[in-house]
DNA sequence: GAAACGGGAGATTATCCACTCTCATTTTTA
DNA sequence: TAAAAATGAGAGTGGATAATCTCCCGTTTC
């Protein structure tokens, strides 16, 4: 995946603080108050992937506008559950259309049966079918 | 309505100061920062309403819990704009029941149609109304 | 019209916080 | 295995921030 990619452990606190602009101890720091969460090595050294270097990097940002830490704490969660509910919104859309398409050929099958003769010679769902087929737009 | 009186302008500086546990001074710093916006009187005397004074209540707690200003400008901020996604969503959870509704009574339509007599005899629309208005389970 | 209150700008101050430094120990790397 | 780098705990510092105070002027109210 390429989300693995992201998550993957690479960078030891001196290439991390680095990449950041940020000093080792801060790093340290900023763990111990819950903002990153790298993985460890077996010898317990911190591993920071580039997910983590990118949080690290909006954290800078907050701070840099003047948000102390409680408040990038707090930004972070939010921001999080912001995403959830995005995602789940968009699922919402994605359904609403779904039903809507099915609707839409309900009724146009409806009008045809209406507009066929009652003998059953015509077979709605077949003429639907052909009108798709030739890309016909109902 | 009801919001009506969540925004009215009620209450002068001191009160709102009371109401709140808040200085004055305090209250209009808020305001320099914005924080909140009372409206103003015709002499130019904040008025506060409900809501303002629920919103200053917030800003409270998120103080005790050590954000600083900045970080509750931002928090609200968010906020604000997570309750309207909120409101989107109910919206969109709206809309799907009601299409899955009508959805499922054109197929029931559909299922009628197929077993009736194909000689015009019956219609599938007075069953539905009829079946309906039994409060027969579709 | 006088007293009480509100508005605005700026100064003051105590507190606190974020960051860095140090140090002793352990882990990694060459 | 020796040098370089990481860990964790703790202390210190510089800077900023939030809240309050002061002062003067305008407004409201009785």
């Amino acid at each position: 995946m390429a989300e693995d990619n992201r998550n993957k452990p690479l960078y030891m606190i001196s290439v991390a603080a680095e990449l950041t602009g940020m000093h080792p101890q801060t790093l340290r720091v900023y763990e111990s108050k819950g903002l990153v969460n790298p993985q460890r090595s077996g010898g317990n050294t911190r591993l920071y992937s580039r997910a983590d270097i990118e949080r690290l990097e909006l954290i800078n940002q907050l701070t840099d506008e003047g948000i102390n830490l409680a408040g990038v704490v707090r930004i972070l969660d939010m921001k999080e559950r912001a995403e959830e509910r995005e995602r789940e919104n968009e699922k919402l859309r994605a359904r609403v259309r779904q039903l809507e398409d099915e609707l839409h050929e309900y009724k146009m099958q409806k009008k045809i049966t209406a507009l066929a003769p009652r003998d059953g010679s015509v077979n709605p769902e077949q003429v639907m079918r052909k009108l798709l087929g030739a890309g016909t737009d109902l």
